[in-house]
DNA sequence: GCATTTCTCG
DNA sequence: CGAGAAATGC
């Protein structure tokens, strides 16, 4: 079983890029972050044309997530139960083939002073909830997406620059912790240990180019699982598109 | 000798559709208006690099014009005398094989009740006076560009429609004909008494495939060069380009 | 830097 | 409708 996600940073400019991908990768689930597009504008014609099936939550200009998958998608989910009234659409699981797939799209936040930090600890508990009350029903259980959150030094391309500030705070890592403690791994650093696997680089600066980036998109996956886990990629190809998006695509595979 | 007009609507967006039109069509002089792009980003580079010479006045977002030409271009002239302080940059004139050519980015105008009107009352006042002056020293003389106005109804696709509009009223016309009154003539009309022949169609509703426009493009002539004239034609062929210009060229041939 | 929206202009 | 500016978000 192949499982991804990857921050398409607009879907309406990436589905080209999307589709050639799902062609060349044929995963059995991707999950997409930042649609950017509202919930009826959303290519399942196209999808479907291909072969794929879909469900997303879309959203006009912001967020927007979904999950492509060759295979039926059982007892969708959208959103966060504890933030129900969150018009910001980040947060969609479906169970495919007995695995629990929850993707995210993670809170930014701006900065550790930002309004925006205290929805990012807030929404960051109530994911917490979410996926313990997912963990109790599903045993195969893979939560992934877009964290935004580096969670170690090793994931900063210049981590004293990078130090107590967004992605990077000693806060935001207890929080990722937080739902490590759940059950869940880390699935690129189980394979992995050590050695710089970024996932996003900032459009500004080339900084792909410079080979400056950090590790903020993950693909956490639950006891059983990680004993299948058999490898974990980042797609940095995507990068060599012609309009990419600022994220690569992170790809495991499980036995 | 072959001197053309084209209102290019950015020149920024139309720069290779230019190149090329000057690779096929080797006019002696093209006169561009809405360069839409600051004195500095004019691509004189490029040109150069494929053998032309330019001239231009440039501002940002709005107006601009230019005169390439494979010859020489002297005694250049930017704006008019009597709007030495108007910032807007929509005249320039220069001599070419002996030959004065002055390019104008006539005022649009809005609507006859608007301030703009006013403003373009003004400006070509001072236009007629100008070109006056011009034609004591230049008795070979083409006054060409986007004026703004549709001499006749015969140059207007829905003449009841714009009967008394902007581009179409009597005040507008009786401003062409002080400039012609000076000694110009207008070189379509002189080889095409009657007929359609619009320059400008409207970007909305799919006008050009409609067959819906307007003649505001002109090329006025002395008398001297109307005794040359060989041919005047709208260039449509333009309006098949991907991202094309709203205004088609008026291409001039002298013998 | 890239994507998006809203605004102004023609 | 198509162009550019300015503002916002990441």
């Amino acid at each position: 079983m192949k499982i991804a996600t990857w921050n398409v940073n607009s879907l309406n400019v990436r589905q080209p890029q999307v589709l050639e991908w799902l062609m060349n990768q044929q995963p059995d689930v991707l999950a997409l972050q930042e649609l950017k597009l509202d919930q009826d504008k959303f290519p399942i014609a196209a999808l479907q044309m291909m072969g794929w099936n879909a469900v997303w939550s879309g959203q006009k200009t912001y967020n927007g997530v979904a999950l492509i998958s060759r295979h039926e998608l059982h007892d969708v989910h959208i959103g966060l139960p504890e933030m129900a009234d969150d018009p910001q659409r980040r947060v969609i699981a479906a169970t495919v083939n007995g695995v629990r797939v929850i993707d995210v799209y993670c809170v930014n936040g701006e900065s550790l002073d930002s309004p925006k930090f205290d929805y990012k600890r807030q929404w960051f508990a109530a994911l917490t909830h979410f996926v313990r009350d997912e963990l109790t029903r599903y045993p195969e259980l893979v939560l992934l997406g877009d964290f935004n959150i580096a969670p170690t030094d090793e994931d900063v391309y210049d981590p004293k620059k990078w130090h107590e500030q967004i992605h990077c705070s000693s806060e935001e890592r207890s929080w990722l912790k937080n739902l490590l403690d759940l059950g869940l791994h880390d699935s690129l650093r189980h394979l992995h240990p050590t050695g710089a696997f970024y996932t996003w680089w900032d459009y500004r600066g080339a900084m792909f180019e410079k080979g400056l980036g950090l590790r903020i998109d993950h693909v956490l996956v639950s006891a059983n699982l990680l004993a299948k886990l058999q490898s974990v990629q980042v797609d940095t190809d995507t990068r060599a598109n012609e309009r990419p998006s600022d994220h690569a695509p992170v790809v495991a595979v499980f036995g």
